[in-house]
DNA sequence: CTGAAAGCGCTAACAG
DNA sequence: CTGTTAGCGCTTTCAG
């Protein structure tokens, strides 16, 4: 790069015949050629470049002139690198969960938070351990995480928090971990919702379908606890029917649970749409009709769940909003809240 | 802000005054402290953190123990300024399908082979114009990118090409671009082995439901061209029951038009599970049951696609694969295909 | 309001 | 096999 080169635009392609992974990025214009253009210094091409007040209207407008002449575009390693700061975000999830609509609709509602703030999600899947997730903090990547943990004694919670990171937990109570802030949805307040809607149609007898299981903290818990409490404040009686696991073929066990006894439940809520979708086929295979002789209400308003026969009665899991808000409390830490619960809604259809 | 802001060389021009910003992170134990403690250069720290080959065996231990021994973690900002190559390559889609299953299981695919090659994926959601795509590699945060276009001539992947971003473009054939590599499915492979499977139990009247406008180079067209071939060499007759979206109903739209008349066909492939649920709904409309009346053969496998009642046999789209081998071709350009097309295998299930 | 100087922590060239 | 030297491009600090 020579001195006197008199066209400093035009990056020199770069030569590799190397083995290695990747190619170097050719050389690029730096704010060192646009102060020397501009007849400025490089300080005041990065005041401009941050938008800072104390420069004159007239100097702001030759920089930005010449910044758009040469092409320039800030080095956004240079800067981290000087300001100990990135403007980048970890997501963290559990490997096994990345392909899940789940991490599909925090890392959506994630990205668009932070492209707002000019930020961008870095995506870690991480094992059991959970530690690969810090390595990119500690190596100075990104300056924050937004995790999704594996249970609630997930050790990335703490192994972040550990080594600094500032970190929100999304949607599951993380065990008392000082350090951290957390999103959730308001599973409680949406399950609570989705009884008294059985209950305003008129269902005194009602039946729960549920994980077995429960553990505090989670949204599953949160679910069943809104559903009791709803139960008991309507004066109904709630029969619980757990089951081993998330899956539709659970959710059909435990509505054929419900559905075979005497004083069958009138109405069901099942805790998942999946679980919802084994309990509807639990009642077809019994002979019964939805909504007539029994009304089924879900959770999470999966996509598909409004193409079933019946179409299905759910609340919204508001996954998107959580992803936009644990972003925002990163950025945003003065925010008032450490805690923050998304409202759920429901969503009435042919199964109620 | 606005996304029609027309200042693409400055970033976020003057409302930093909020700036929503980390705090810097405090200072941590650098590649010197290693080399003082160790009595060697910082050079042969760096060497050594590479396994370079050239460092005798005795070294290696001390400055491992060393590093070990005072917590050290490369900082990667400094390592990317330094080198012009970073470890992280991007993930470009359209914002509308961020949140889309088509995206997550990309997404798995191309974190899991990043992840293998210690690299990691900035996710990105781009707009119409694709131009924020290109900003993260001319700032050098990334090395590369991975792109799931918005359409065939999805103007990202232009931008990319042209700033000179290694680029493979995943599951469309985009237009003749040179400069980038492609990996698709085997769409039409897929669709073949449907239609083989439909002919095979003995159906002759075969009938296509899918969205009309054929585009080539599309997974639709790919899809469509597959399930003709495969029709035409099998000497069966194929209706094509043209649609207009990718929906639910508009399956059930097509299946009506194919089965309400006579001679209707005795064999349906529905490009999607998702057109293919529609024909489902269609044929029970009609009074139609499947398959004994009619088989039904879809595509994606879809999670609840194995749900229905029946059971939807379909062909797997393999997107975890595709994600995968976009990071591969990317990070392993000397391999040799421009091109690479994973398999598509046929799931038989009760629908057939 | 702007400039000069000094590094951030690392890797790359070249010596030995 | 290992050390020395010289920056990568930016932001910061301190002077004016």
């Amino acid at each position: 790069m020579s001195a006197t080169d008199p066209t400093p635009v035009v990056p020199r392609a770069g030569q590799d015949a190397e083995g290695a992974a990747l190619r170097r990025a050719p050389a690029r214009v730096t704010s060192r050629d646009v102060a020397r253009a501009a007849g400025v210094s490089q300080n005041t091409v990065s005041l401009v470049l941050k938008g800072s007040t104390r420069i004159s209207a007239a100097t702001q407008a030759r920089v930005h002139a010449v910044m758009e002449r040469l092409g320039y575009e800030p080095n956004a390693m240079a800067a981290a690198l000087r300001s100990r700061t990135t403007r980048a975000l970890l997501f963290v999830a559990p490997r096994a969960a990345v392909h899940s609509h789940v991490t599909a609709e925090l890392v959506a509602g994630a990205t668009d938070e932070a492209a707002e703030h000019d930020y961008c999600i870095v995506v870690r899947p991480v094992g059991p351990h959970g530690t690969e997730a810090v390595e990119l903090y500690r190596r100075q990547f990104v300056s924050g995480a937004v995790v999704l943990p594996a249970s609630v004694d997930d050790p990335a919670v703490g192994a972040l928090v550990g080594a600094g990171c500032p970190t929100v937990v999304m949607l599951t109570t993380s065990a008392a971990c000082p350090g951290h802030r957390t999103v959730v949805a308001d599973d409680a307040g949406g399950a609570v919702q989705a009884v008294s809607h059985l209950l305003s149609r008129g269902h005194r007898r009602l039946g729960l379908v549920a994980p077995r299981g429960l553990v505090e903290g989670t949204i599953s818990a949160s679910r069943i606890r809104g559903a009791q409490q709803a139960a008991l404040q309507g004066g109904a009686q709630l029969e619980e029917a757990w089951v081993d696991d998330w899956g539709v073929r659970d959710g059909s066990a435990g509505g054929a649970r419900l559905l075979q006894r005497q004083g069958r439940p009138t109405g069901i809520f099942a805790i998942s749409d999946a679980l919802a979708l084994g309990v509807l086929a639990a009642a077809g295979a019994a002979g019964l009709r939805v909504p007539g002789d029994v009304a089924v209400v879900g959770f999470d308003n999966r996509e598909w769940s409004q193409y079933w026969n019946p179409p299905l009665t759910t609340v919204e899991f508001p996954l998107r909003s959580v992803g936009r808000a644990a972003v925002r409390r990163l950025l945003c830490p003065e925010e008032p809240p450490e805690w923050e619960r998304v409202p759920a809604r429901l969503i009435v259809r042919g199964s109620s």
